[in-house]
RNA sequence: GGUCCCUUCGUCUAUCGGUUAGGACACCAGAUUUUCAUUCUGGGAAGAGGGGUUCGACUCCCCUAGGGACUGCCA
């Protein structure tokens, strides 16, 4: 018999104490494999897993599935860590690593076949294909022929991979969590290889045995894993262990509802960051991606671990929805502080080579503050702050020339006098604005373009008072003097 | 082909046998306005189809259709 709960394998800096420490708590997982960079559904599952065990006390535990040496690489771990990390996601304790587990996978198969549960397989290739050929034109399910046939039949030195036994008769039952009571005719489960010919161990096999050893009480994870969820049962039953419970998340599909994939703008959440989203506006996103809570639409991480139970968790697929994820991102850009986003924005500008001024710096977190409520991405912010972030003199536009009348020059000189005296906050530049114009007896339309021209250089800038507060006093009124100086 | 899952406005969802089927995003119209945006007001918009069960079905059951997953010595 196996050891009921042998230590888990760490990563590279072991030594924390085991997670698991009350048999009674739910223990979660998020297990990704690092073939591929981390995917937004994946993203989904991670939260949902650590969502779950804050909600009930319990421990959230990450594991990195590595088993196929030949396409995993270190390079996807660190994008997976860095994912996890930047999304706000922290699994409790350190990862572990599939692979480095593979000596016990092997025990584990060593004790099934022992038991019965597990068999040689010595069918070649050639033939185990002409063999589901056979099977799907019956519409039945591959069965090697050394299921029943004594292993010493075998050719001397044979390759050989390992299956599991599983049983001919009666109903393999997941109890699902999300999907509800899922039955499978237990004949219709294949015999799953658990080691391969060079004895290295499958995904089935490795799941399985993991999740035990972890003390894993919820398996929480994408829909697609629902039919293997059967044939694991079969695995834990040919152990002797205990079933864990089964939630099956729905995908997230695209927005036209076909598999998300490329096409569709992004799909690893390291591209949701570069394209301007901020972590806690993809977090709440994803969380109403599939599960909600009433009519609430924003909520805070400490509600939504209130609120948040598996079981509430919707059966169709959700559609990624960029319009609305737009929508809650500039939320979170409206209350995020002002120094992060331009800090944000400035990463934006130097990502496109544009060159700022180390003058004009300190005065971003002022204009980042005046023009946040129009941006839904840190993109977009970046264009709304470009004004406040050119050097004088400014290069106008032909717009802002074409504007540049003898007559508009004449008001703007006066309005700089006017402007110079006034207090610099929004409320009094724009009460100096109005009075201008009440005072030359023309609307604003007369010289508002212009005035913004000079003060942007034609780039966006938000409305007058409030470009004049984000560039301060001195730059401002420079700006002016600049334009107003210039050989027509 | 076989097994399994899914199906409420364009999208995300609420409803857990009795509601004028609610909200959000998007969209349309109007108001505000010195660009863009913001903001405010209003509006259109849904239970895939067909059978049952029931006094009464979006809600429970069956069938059909459509979508999806799995069917690998990938995970």
């Amino acid at each position: 018999m196996l050891r009921a709960r042998p230590a888990v394998s760490h990563g590279p800096c072991s030594g924390s104490p085991t997670p698991m420490t009350d048999r009674s708590a739910v223990v979660t997982r998020f297990a990704p494999s690092p073939t591929g960079s981390l995917h937004i559904g994946g993203a989904r599952t991670a939260l949902f897993n650590q969502l779950y065990a804050r909600h009930t006390g319990g421990t959230f535990l990450l594991r990195i599935e590595d088993t196929d040496r030949e396409r995993s690489t270190q390079a996807n771990v660190q994008i997976i860590l860095d994912g996890l990390a930047w999304l706000g996601i922290a699994p409790d304790g350190e990862p572990v690593f599939q692979h480095a587990r593979a000596d016990r996978h092997r025990e584990a198969v060593a004790a099934m076949l022992a038991s019965g549960g597990a068999y040689r397989d010595f069918t070649p290739p050639e033939e185990l294909e002409a063999e589901r050929e056979r099977a799907r034109a019956e519409g039945r399910v591959v069965r090697s022929a050394w299921r029943d046939r004594d292993p010493s039949e075998a050719p001397q030195g044979a390759p050989y991979t390992v299956r599991l036994k599983a049983p001919l008769s009666g109903e393999t039952v997941v109890d699902d969590l999300i999907k509800g009571r899922v039955v499978f005719q237990t004949k219709e489960l294949d015999d799953l290889v658990l080691l391969r010919s060079d004895g290295a161990p499958t995904y089935n096999l490795a799941v399985v045995v993991d999740d035990h050893d972890m003390g894993v009480t919820h398996v929480i994870r994408g829909d697609d894993h629902l039919n293997n969820a059967a044939r694991q049962t079969l695995i834990y039953q040919a152990l002797g262990w205990t079933v864990p419970a089964f939630a099956h998340l729905p995908l997230i599909h695209g927005p036209d509802g076909a598999k998300l994939s490329k096409r569709h703008g992004a799909q690893a959440v390291g591209e949701f960051a570069d394209l301007g989203y901020l972590p806690e506006a993809l977090r709440n996103y994803l969380a109403r991606l599939g599960w909600g809570h009433g009519d609430d639409e924003i909520f805070s991480d400490a509600e939504a671990v209130a609120w948040f139970d598996v079981t509430d968790v919707v059966k169709a697929p959700a559609r990624l929805d960029w319009a609305k994820l737009n929508h809650i991102n500039q939320h979170y850009i409206r209350v995020a502080d002002n120094r992060r986003l331009a800090d944000l924005a400035l990463e934006v500008h130097r990502s496109r080579g544009v060159h700022i001024a180390g003058d004009r710096l300190p005065d971003l977190p002022r204009a980042v503050a005046l023009v946040k409520e129009g941006a839904q991405t840190t993109l977009q912010l970046a264009d709304l702050t470009l004004f406040a972030l050119k050097s004088r003199p400014l290069a106008l536009d032909a717009k802002t020339q074409g504007l540049l009348t003898a007559e508009t020059r004449a008001l703007l000189g006066r309005l700089r006098h006017r402007l110079a005296t006034s207090p610099w906050e929004v409320p009094a530049l724009e009460a100096a604005i109005r009075g201008f114009a009440q005072a030359e007896g023309i609307g604003i339309g007369k010289f508002g373009a212009a005035l913004r021209g000079v003060l942007s250089g034609g780039a966006p800038a938000p409305d007058l008072a409030s470009s004049l507060v984000a560039l301060g006093k001195d730059e401002a009124l420079g700006r002016i003097d600049d334009a107003l100086s210039q050989v027509q």
